[in-house]
DNA sequence: ATCTTCCCTGACCGATCGGCCAGTTTTCAA
DNA sequence: TTGAAAACTGGCCGATCGGTCAGGGAAGAT
C-alpha cells in the first residue's frame, strides 16, 4: 500500500516474465501474446502499461542501463588509465549480474538505432568503449569494441558456467585485449 | 549453355540481393518480398530456388560455411599448438573476407540450432572454437568463444574501418586473447 | 450509495508474414 | 514445328503480428 500495489506488481511481472522469454527465445520471436501469458494478463494489459513492444524491452533493460549510467558516469572524473582500470572492473560485475539480458541486446544491435526508448543506453556503451579503450587511437577503440562484444557473446549460454567462472572469463579476456604487457 | 544459365543466374542474383539486405536490415527485418523486389522477380519464384526464407539464409552462408569447413578439415591434421596458430590465420581471414555476413550469423544464433539448414556450419564453428581455444580447458574454450564473438561483432560497421584496418585488429586481438605472452 | 479513478479485458483491426498452387511464358531438344 | 520440361508469376491462403478501443469491474474517496 505504500504506492498503488496492483500497478507495480503487474508492471514488474510482465517486464519479469519478458526478460525471461527473451533470454530463452530471443526478442524477434517472443510475442507480445507470448509475455502476456507468461504473466498471467491480457495482451492487452501489456499495452496498457507499456507503449509497444520496444517499452516492454526498454523496461527489461532499464536497470542494466542505469547500472551502466552511473558507471559511465563515475569514470568520467577519472584519468584515462584509472578510468580503463575502473571500467574494465566495473564492467565486468554488470556483466556477470545482467548476463542474462546481454544477449537480448546482441540480438537487437542491428536495430538498435531504430530504438529510440533505449538511445541512452547506446550512448553510455560507446562512452564504456572509449573508456575501455584507455586512448582514442583507432586501434584502441577497435579493441574496445571487441572485448565488448566478445563479453557480450560470453554471457550467452545460461547454466553452462557458474557466476565465479564467467566473472574470471571476462576478467582475464578483458585484460588481455586492453591491458597487455 | 556450359550448365543451365537462368537457374544459376537468377539463384545467385537473389542470394546477392539477399546477403545485402541481411547486412543493412539484419535478417529479421528482411521478408520474402523484399529479397523478389531487390532481385527483380517474384516472391514465388524465391521460393521456387528455394525451399523457404532459411534455405536463402543457408545459400547466403554457403560459401563461408564451405570455406570454414576446410579450415576445420585442415587443422584436424595438425598437433595442438599449429593448428591454433593456423585457426587464428584462417580465421582472421575469413573473417574479412567474409565480413559482411558474420553480424547476419550473430543476429540469428538465439535460434541458431533450430535452422537445420546450417547445422553443419554451426558445428564446424564449435571444432573452430576448440583449435583456437588451444586445449580443452575451460578458461581456453571459453576465450576462444570470447574472441569468436569478438571478432563477429567487429566485423560490423562496414564502411568504417578498411579490409585491412579490419584484419590488423583481428590478429591482435586474437592473438592477444590466445596467445598471450 | 454514488462517483471517479485506476486496472484490466475481449473483440477487433489492418498489415504483413511465409508459403502454396494453378497456370502462363520461355527455353530447347527432337 | 512441336511438345515437353524448366522458369516464372499473380493471386490467394491461413496465421500471426502489434496495436486500438469501448467498456466492464474493483477500489477508494466523498
Amino acid at each position: 500500500m505504500t504506492t498503488t500495489p496492483a500497478r507495480e506488481r503487474t508492471r514488474h511481472e510482465i517486464v519479469r516474465q519478458a526478460m525471461g522469454l527473451f533470454q530463452d527465445r530471443g526478442f524477434n520471436a517472443v510475442s507480445l501474446q507470448d509475455i502476456a501469458s507468461a504473466a498471467g494478463c491480457s495482451k492487452a494489459t501489456v499495452l496498457y502499461h507499456f507503449n509497444g513492444k520496444m517499452a516492454v524491452l526498454a523496461a527489461v533493460l532499464e536497470p542494466a542501463a542505469a547500472d551502466l549510467a552511473k558507471v559511465v558516469e563515475a569514470a568520467e572524473k577519472l584519468s584515462n588509465d584509472a578510468a580503463q582500470e575502473f571500467a574494465i572492473g566495473k564492467f565486468t560485475e554488470l556483466a556477470i549480474h545482467y548476463r542474462g539480458v546481454m544477449d537480448v541486446v546482441q540480438e537487437i544491435i542491428p536495430v538498435i538505432h531504430e530504438i529510440p526508448e533505449i538511445g541512452q543506453l547506446v550512448a553510455d556503451g560507446l562512452r564504456l568503449q572509449r573508456f575501455l579503450a584507455g586512448s582514442d587511437g583507432r586501434l584502441e577503440l577497435g579493441l574496445a569494441g571487441f572485448a565488448i562484444g566478445g563479453l557480450m557473446g560470453e554471457c550467452r549460454h545460461p547454466g553452462e558456467q557458474t557466476d565465479e567462472e564467467l566473472r574470471q572469463l571476462c576478467d582475464i579476456g578483458l585484460r588481455r585485449l586492453l591491458r597487455p604487457n
